[in-house]
DNA sequence: TCATCGGGATGAATCGATTCAATTAATACG
DNA sequence: CGTATTAATTGAATCGATTCATCCCGATGA
């Protein structure tokens, strides 16, 4: 690998005549400029941003550390932050903790000694405070959390109206004849699922309803969980006539637990969900879904995460708060509906345009 | 930030002497490792990864380059590549590159200058050869390639027998008395793709069959693609009576096409698809699919690169092949099934357990 | 008593860049 | 022509670790 000494050794220069050539910060005359130019064609030199991370004391490198990058909201969070940052220069050193928090830590750890400029994060699920984030930070390391708020810590952070937007989705159920809506939550240890609870328990006062303990089913957010809960749930004697999934991947094994029971959805149990996966409408019946900005929310953050780095200002939390969208498709129609499955109505699903992997 | 300096002085000792502390390759006397593992502990101290990589020339980190982490079989790959890495001690730099080679080229030049040691990558598509790739290796970085397999370039790769499984999925629509058989492939620049359909063709040809080329539609590995392609074919006056669909996204295009166009499947038309998406057993009707070792293929990625790394080995290429599992369920029923929507058998997909996000 | 041996400890050199004080060269001005 | 001024260039110090030649000192043996 050839360096900057080598460099400058064959355009007859010194070191620091070479750096000024590439840095371009200080004036170098066009005979010699030319020179080096010519050295580094010639031995293929590609500086070390090693090298320039030790001198510079900063590394144009962010941590992201995420839950599962198989879960596609993650997943589309993860393209934002990237397409953020590698338009400031900057690289992701990407983690998956799995919602532990055991290597949420050692993750932070080994950020700590790559002297990354900032880390992007999922927080995991955890009983008590977050001690290692703010002991991240305290050392110098700015972190924005994604999608989620740790408790007791103060910290910049992007999310989603959580309690909007399922109160919106719980309300469109309500609104579909439902009275008795069962929920499934995420680990309530997390922000967004207590906030999705209180969403779904304010959508019920407001009709004059209040939350039936039976209904409600702690889950953990992934598809094991939705299926087993919502077995569960639909096997009961009295059972809900529509179930509000607080995340897709819940949704899906929710999905199969309907078509395992022989139930049929919407007729005999509608269904609302978080996340609109791309898969959404293609599923039977198209799923209702919130559709979260994730993309953006990765985006987003990395921005602030760059005025952070940027500015090293230390002060009070920023904090932005996404809106997301309902989606209405047909799994959430009208309880005993009066249509047949044949004539029901296609336009909602069909209209929509193909989703787009690409976002923008 | 702590320097090793200041813990040698805190200590007392040499900074020679807190080194060795650290690495252990010295032995130390008693007293003075206790007293740098005070310093250490007093100060908070914690190594810089970016001074020991500079002085070491090995950052212990891998490139990791993929198409569209969205797609959640790149993300299952990304998953186990992590795993391996992890394991070592080695991160992924990981970047998406929506299969535009520029980005490719670009992401390698990157990698380059980060010193990374070694890259797992899964190639863009693109016409003629991949001169840069054999540039990164000459230059001794160690290039693993995912998936598919760059032409004209000698190079370790981990792939799936695509044409094997190709073949084998053509031959169950054959089985069940299919014999207009369409087939939607990804862009046949990509070795993938021509692999699949030559399966596709030897599944003909050992029936005696040949390719009509009206029947063969070559689209990008995106859901649009899927969803345009299949429309025009089936739309097409004598369309086929089952399809087989070389990738995932496409096969979610095509089963919307399907709807909109009012067919149903399989009764209209069978489907048959690559990649076991974790939906596919949700989708109504479950989706017959080649389930690719996706996570493993990462995995195994990674481990070929630490092996190349370590050996500083240059020899001839290793290839390893994995072979893929065909899921046979209800969306590639027999043609003109004379079973009812009611009577038809359940059992093949109600006996598969739920499929788990957690490898392994 | 003196030479030998060896375990520990030291500190300078090194990795490959950046940067800045010092120096040199070029130009302008009186 | 000499000096002040500006512009370009140099080279050494620095970032924070590792490593190795060297040194120190106590123990051992003759």
């Amino acid at each position: 690998m050839t360096t900057i000494k080598e460099v400058a050794k064959r355009a007859g220069v010194s070191v620091g005549t070479a750096s000024n050539v590439l840095s371009g910060t200080v004036p170098v005359s066009p005979a010699r400029r030319e020179s080096v130019l010519a050295a580094i064609r010639d031995l293929g030199y590609h500086p070390s941003d090693v090298a320039r991370s030790l001198k510079l004391r900063r590394t144009n490198m962010l941590g992201l550390v995420v839950s599962d990058i198989t879960n596609p909201f993650f997943a589309q969070l993860v393209r934002g932050a990237e397409e953020a940052a590698l338009a400031q220069g900057y690289l992701l050193l990407t983690f998956n903790t799995d919602d532990r928090v055991e290597r949420e830590k050692h993750v932070l750890g080994v950020l700590r000694g790559r002297r990354v400029d900032g880390v992007l994060l999922v927080v995991a699920p955890i009983r008590g405070e977050s001690s290692h984030i703010a002991e991240t930070i305290a050392r110098g390391t700015p972190v924005v959390c994604l999608d989620r708020v740790p408790r007791g810590v103060s910290v910049d952070s992007v999310t989603v109206d959580n309690a909007r937007a399922a109160r919106e989705c719980v309300e469109h159920l309500l609104e579909m004849r439902h009275r008795r809506i069962g929920i499934l939550t995420g680990s309530m240890l997390l922000a967004t699922a207590q906030e999705r609870m209180r969403g779904y328990r304010r959508a019920l006062q407001a009709h004059g309803l209040s939350v039936d303990p039976a209904l409600v089913k702690e889950g953990n957010f992934r598809m094991e969980s939705g299926y087993e809960l919502a077995s569960e749930l639909f096997s009961s004697p009295n059972r809900p006539t529509a179930l509000f999934v607080s995340n897709g991947l819940m949704a899906i094994g929710a999905l199969r637990a309907v078509a395992d029971l022989g139930l049929r959805c919407p007729e005999d149990v509608a269904l609302a969900t978080f996340d609109d996966l791309p898969l959404s409408e293609v599923l039977s019946p198209p799923l209702t879904s919130v559709a979260q900005p994730a993309y953006q929310m990765g985006y987003e953050g990395a921005r602030i995460l760059f005025d952070r780095i940027k500015s090293k200002r230390m002060d009070g939390p920023v904090r932005v708060r996404l809106q997301a969208q309902l989606k209405i498709r047909q799994s959430s129609a009208f309880a005993r509906s009066e249509v047949t499955e044949r004539q029901r109505p296609e336009g909602q699903a069909s209209s929509v345009p193909m989703p787009s992997i690409e976002p923008d």
